[in-house]
Parts: C-alpha cells; structure tokens; sequence
DNA sequence: CCAAGGAGTGCACTGAGTGCCATGCGTACC
DNA sequence: GGTACGCATGGCACTCAGTGCACTCCTTGG
C-alpha cells in the first residue's frame, strides 16, 4: 500500500500526525473531511449538501468525488486502510494461532483504530446514531470485517465439519462483542479503558467458543480441579463457574 | 389493474393482510414487483430505471414511491410483513420460555418466509449477490432482524451480568447461522430441506450458548455432573469434555 | 346532489453521482 | 529554452432517485 510517495491511496484522518512517513499528505482529502464534519456537526448531515462542503473547503465539486466515491464515505476516510491492516494481520499469522483468539486479536485492531481519535471517533458516533442513511452504510463497512473475519476461520476450519457454519458465527459473534464494547466505549465519550472493555467482551466470545482466554501466565494452580453442575444448568453458566474456578477471566 | 399484460407473475404472495396499510391486498404493488423483478432480471438491477418499471407496470411514476420508499424496496417486498410477524412472535412469550431456543425459533419464522416462495427467494438471491447496492440494503434490513431479537434477549437477560453483551452476542450468532444455513438453501435453488439445514446450524449456536438444544424428548438425564479436569488443562478442552459429558453439541 | 377523503397522477424541483473535456502546473525529454 | 507528457483539478452538462404540491378522479356517506 505503501509503495509510491504520493500515490493514489493518501489516506489517513484529519488528526493522525504523518510526518514519519515523509509523504506529503493529501491536504485535500483532509480539508474535505474537516469541512464535511464541521457542516455535519453544525447543521446535519442530510442538511448538508455536496456543494455546502466544497465550498467551505475551496475546491470544485469534481474534487469530492475523486477522493470519495459517495457522500457517506467522507465520515469513515480510514476504514480502508483499517480494514486492509486487519487483512494483513490475520495473512501474517503462522497458521500455529489458537484460530478464535486470532479474530478476537484482529477485532482490537479496529477498536485501537477509533481509540486513536477519540473525539473524531465520537462525533460520528454520535451522527451515525441519529442518520439512517449512515447507520445503514455503516453497516456495510463492518460487514467487509465481518467477511474479512469469517473468511480466515474459513480457511483455519477448513478440515472441521460444519467448519463455514463454524467460522460464519464465531465471526458474527466477535463483531458483535467487538461493537458492543465499542458502542459502550463510544457512549462514554471515550472517557473509559477500550482495551479492558473490549477484553472483557471478547473474553465471553472466546469462552463460549472454546479460545483459551487470557493464559494464566507465571502461578502455578493446583493440578486438577473439580467442578459439579446441574445438568440442565446452562453451558454458559457451567462455563463461567469453570472460569472463576480455575481462576481466569 | 389485473388487464395490464405485464403483470401476469404471480411471484407474490399476496393473501395475508398488508403490513403498512391495513387495506387488504393492493394489486397495484404487486403489478409493480413483477415488473420490477421482470426487468431486474433481464437487464440488471442499475440497469433498471424506476420510469421503465412504472412504464411496464403502466402506473405513474409517483405511484411507485407511494408503495416503495426507494428502489431498494421492491426487491424485498415481504420483510416488513415479516418483522411484524417476528416482533409479535417475541412479544407473544409468557415469558418462561428458554430465551436463546426462542430467539432460534424466531429465526425458523424468517426462513419460513423465504421458503413459502423458492423461486422469487432464489431469484432475489441471486440478484443481491452479484449488485452491491442491494447487498447493502440487505445489510440494514437484516440488522433489523438482529435488533429485534437483541431487544428480546436484552429484556429476558435484563438482570444478568453482561446481560447486554450476551444478547448482542447471541443475537448475531443466530442471524448468522440463520444466515449461513438460508444461502446454503439458497444455493441449492430451494432444493434442500430448508428447515433442516436451519435446525442444524441453529443447533450450534444454542449449544455454544446454552440453550438446550434438540430437547430428549422423553428420556431423562441425570440430574448432576461431575466433571475432572487439570488445572492447566485450555480451557477449550475442558469446555469440550464438558460439552461431550453433558451430551451437547 | 353534494361534500369529504383517499388513491392515483403529472409536474417541477433538489441533490447525488458520472462522463467528458479544458486548464494549469510541474517534470522529463529533446 | 521549449515542447510534450502526465497529473491533479475544475467546470459543465447530464442521468436518475426521491420529494412536495396540486389536480383529478372515484368512492362513500349524508
């Protein structure tokens, strides 16, 4: 991605300091995303129209959508990006990675992603709550996450029976815990630990999918351990008895 | 309406009381489907303008919006008919029903739906495979779905820790393996079984998650387990003795 | 016979998105 | 130095989805 100084994927959010990188960033792009979200916040975004934004801007109306193919794209500019870096993630693994932990990491990618720019992360938090054009765009965006997801643990339960029904739910559930801590996170204005909230929802994904979570790292427990449940208790409740029992999670 | 020579698919079914307006059935909705589907299928979705749809069906062009709020619409004529009938369905509940089997037994209903109609599911199947916009809308009428079993699971699940987390959890996992198991029959052009490939990626998710799944019927297990296990043992492994003791999944 | 209301329609308008071409600017090549 | 090229941008006109409004029927009811 990062192959030409200048090439035809400048991308990054408005904030996101690149200097590093010693490509010029695309001023454009950004100005366009700054003036969009200026007139989103100030009027709503259906209140705001193509030609609102390029003029606060300065650029021609031809502009906008050379950088962003459709109006709703200019409220999520690094999803792109995000979306290739997880990508690449779940490619680099060994294929020896405990396959539901693999996605559960991949997920905190994406949370580290908005956790990156909290106050940006929150105002279109707090648009795509209130538009339905965006929700519903939006919903495509963590749909290619999903995909991306499902499509790994394909590949990993390859050999399982019902290995895509497997990988299609497992990858479903991650993105929901992942939303759902998210969505919290969000409603905190940013304000609690996304890493330990994410964790914490993970954590009931992997538990009911049989990811080892969170190994136990230096003690030594005792050898064996018993537990005793009603057989018609619940399996998540066995589970978290198993859990706390054993002194995880 | 019935004299127009266009619309002589009868691709919908029609009988049951309108959703939107209680009026009974509409013929000039349906006039409008068939023609629809008619030209989405013999030139393309994009390439099907909403005059040339009004044109065929021989209705003005204002009457199309009158009964569909966009173009995406038409292609999904029965969903809201069908989330009624999902949201009554939950509603309906003394209340001491097991939540993640009724959940289940919510998504039953949606492939239900398709089922009553192979041929125009299938055609619509292979419609919103191949063009993104309808892709997209799909998205945001199935996350309808999501968020009307999420709301039921969150109400029953209202006085659990992570009561919210595990009904977003669990939502997710039974449209995706509703999901999984509906394209399967999709692609088999409505030849399998469809309540049987639902059951059985149904039956996955309520092992995963508790719910107990394809009830004995009869027989009576014992009422208390015991279950061994070494304290390092993964925790995956120990949840698959204890899904294999308990005679689940 | 008339009043009211709803269903259907025509018309004009907004706004997103696209294709095409002109313009300006820097660079490479002669 | 000048020309040719590539590239980013801007301007213009066009298509098409979707909306607001006003008008015509047609039905129902008094």
């Amino acid at each position: 991605m990062r192959t030409l100084p200048g090439a035809t994927f400048p991308l990054m959010s408005s904030e996101k300091a690149d200097a590093g990188t010693g490509t010029g960033k695309p001023p454009m792009r950004d100005a366009l995303v700054a003036a969009a979200f200026q007139l989103f916040l100030e009027r709503g975004y259906e209140q705001t129209t193509i030609d609102d934004i390029v003029a606060l801007a300065g650029v021609g109306r031809r502009s906008f959508f050379r950088y962003f193919p459709s109006k709703e794209d200019v409220v999520f500019p690094d999803h792109e990006r995000c979306l290739a870096d997880m990508t690449a993630f779940l490619a680099a693994g060994t294929g020896d990675e405990e396959p539901v932990r693999r996605v559960c990491d991949a997920a905190r990618l994406v949370l580290r992603m908005y956790a990156e720019n909290p106050t940006f992360s929150v105002q279109r938090y707090r648009l795509t709550k209130q538009v339905p054009g965006l929700r519903a765009y939006e919903l495509s965006v963590v749909w290619r996450y999903e995909r991306a997801l499902a499509e790994y643990l394909r590949r990993r339960f390859a050999a399982r029976r019902d290995g895509t029904l497997q990988a299609d739910v497992i990858a479903a559930a991650v993105v929901a815990a992942h939303n759902n801590a998210l969505r919290s996170w969000l409603r905190s204005d940013g304000q609690d630990e996304a890493s330990a909230t994410v964790d914490h929802a993970l954590a009931y994904v992997q538990s009911a999918f049989g990811g080892t979570p969170v190994p136990p790292a230096g003690e030594q427990p005792e050898d064996v351990v018993v537990v005793v449940s009603r057989r018609d208790a619940p399996l998540w409740r066995v589970v978290q008895e198993i859990e706390s029992t054993l002194g995880r999670g």
